[in-house]
This record gives structure tokens, C-alpha cells and sequence, in this order.
DNA sequence: TATTGTTATACTCTATAACTATA
DNA sequence: TATAGTTATAGAGTATAACAATA
């Protein structure tokens, strides 16, 4: 209703037409609407994107050491550590030592741990759904095997 | 042909399933693979992938001010500044401070800048054509549709 | 000699608040 | 008072090098 009068002319809008011919921009711009919208579901339980593959994946892997988490899930082992402590300071996981080897620590889920994570799986898949509403069931498919296509074939 | 030794059981291999499942989780992968795509064309003349994207713009939009290229780009106002410092010592472009309305600054292209951008331009399009190749035209057709549904939808 | 977890360092990105100069 | 560019600050992510304990 303002719109008449002088308040700024809308929006200047740039001409972006040859960045958003390419798939680098357009995967860079849904990525991180998509990692909003984990956020969004989250909530204020706050867990981050990184912190809630690292216990998915614990929870599928119970015992696995750190480096074998860091390198499966693509961050470098430096980067383990103070996620590691975190989760280890909010009772959501525990590193124990090996008794074989005594450089491994073997990382394990409490039972507040998988708590929190059936907890969370069930709010990403609400908005796993709200994807495959928008983009419907057999282009989210497409979307998925396409993005799969892309990382195996670019490694 | 050292696999039969003692040397490490391969690698361990996690179970990754759960994550593999989802679309956050697969876009984030292939994003990093298609930046590492882009920065080896890219080469030593080294330009990161922001800085590329203002070029881009501002080749578009000759005179667009910060504020403008900060918000059409979806990044803040005050991330531009060392953006355009970086750009500006460089040569590839400057900031020429408007007489209409003195707190503006008008951003472009140098003649370096133009020519750097066509030479990066062309690389950028050595690393899309490897995209389309591993996709198949259509499937990248696909692809590009179905993010830039995802970010309209998301927003 | 190599590996696990760790510390340290540095650089980028992101997000905010606040300053200045202009309007 | 509002806006453009800037500074300052703090948090998170990323990348490397190196160290201690252990193998």
C-alpha cells in the first residue's frame, strides 16, 4: 500500500541470469535453504547439521573410533575433537578407551543419546517430507539419485 | 597388492545408510565435490567461488552498489567489504563513489576484471560441461529445475 | 616408523551491533 | 530518522602442522 509513495523504489532486483544458469549456484542456494529448514525443525533442542550425522551414524555404528567417523563422514580428524566434546559435554555420548589398543576410544550413544536422536530423526522427517511435497514424490527420487550420481561420479 | 599383508584392514567402511537416505545430507556432499570441481578449473589464478559470483553480477549489473550485490548474492552487508577488498587489490574492480547520493559507491568491472572473468567464465564452463556429462543432458536439466524449485519453494 | 587423538594456528564464513557520513 | 559503507567482535567451519601416547 506504501508502494506509491516514496519509502525505496521496491527493490533494485540485479540481473543474476548467469548464475542461476549453473548448477554450482543453484545447489549452493538450496543447500542452505535446506540446512534453514533442519534448523527450523530442530528447534532450540540445537543440536547442528554436523553434530546430528555424527549421531546418526554412532547409532548405526556403535564403537566406531574417531577417525574412522571423521573420514566416513568427510571432515578432517582435527574437526572430531571438539565436536566429539560437545556431545560428550550435553551426556549424549561417551568415548572408551580401547583395551586393545590403547589410542582408540570407541564411541558410544547414551540412552539420553538415542533419545535425543529418535527425537530428532522424527523432526527430519518432517521436513524430509515437506521436500518431497514441494518437489513431489518421483522428482524428490529423481533429485536424490541425481545428487548421488554427482558425488559418486565427481570422487 | 600390499592387501593381503597386515597393513590395515582396508578401511572399515560405515554404515551410512541413514544419512544416504536423505536429500540434506547428499546435497551437502555433492556441493563440496562441485566446489573442488570449480576451484581445480579454476586453477592457481585462484578466485574463490564468492568472489567469482560478484564478478559474475557485476559484469551484469554495471554501477550496482554493495548494498545491492550483498542482498541479490544473499550474503550480509558488512561480508561485501573484504569481498571488494579482495577484488578492488586485485585491479578486477573499483568502487566509484556516486555524485548523486555520496554514501553509495558504484562497483566496476576494470578492463582486468572483464578479461580475468571471460578466462574464468570459460573454465566455468569446462566444469559444467562435466556435470552435464556425468548427469546426461537431461537428467542436469532435471536437476537444475529441481533446485531452483526447491529454493523458490523454501523461501 | 606409523597411527589415534589432540593441540595450536590461521583463514574463511556467518551473524550482530554499532559507528560515520550522508540523506 | 533512515540508509550505505564500514569496523569490530564472536562463533562455526576448514585446513595444516605438530605433538604425546601407543602400536
Amino acid at each position: 500500500m506504501a508502494a506509491s509513495q516514496g519509502v525505496r523504489a521496491v527493490a533494485p532486483a540485479l540481473d543474476l541470469s548467469y548464475l542461476e544458469g549453473t548448477i554450482g549456484y543453484a545447489i549452493r542456494r538450496a543447500q542452505l535453504l535446506i540446512f534453514a529448514d533442519i534448523y527450523r525443525v530442530f528447534g532450540q533442542d540445537a543440536v547442528t547439521t554436523a553434530q546430528f550425522s555424527v549421531l546418526a551414524v554412532v547409532a548405526d555404528n556403535p564403537g566406531a573410533n574417531q577417525s574412522d567417523l571423521a573420514l566416513a563422514l568427510g571432515v578432517e580428524r582435527p574437526r572430531m575433537v571438539p565436536l566429539i566434546d560437545a556431545l560428550e559435554g550435553r551426556g549424549l555420548l561417551v568415548r572408551i578407551p580401547s583395551v586393545a589398543d590403547r589410542r582408540h576410544r570407541h564411541i558410544h550413544l547414551t540412552p539420553e543419546g538415542e533419545r535425543l536422536l529418535s527425537g530428532l530423526k522424527q523432526r527430519f522427517s518432517v521436513h524430509q517430507q515437506r521436500l518431497i511435497d514441494v518437489l513431489g514424490p518421483s522428482d524428490a527420487k529423481r533429485l536424490l539419485r541425481g545428487l548421488r550420481l554427482l558425488a559418486t561420479a565427481m570422487t
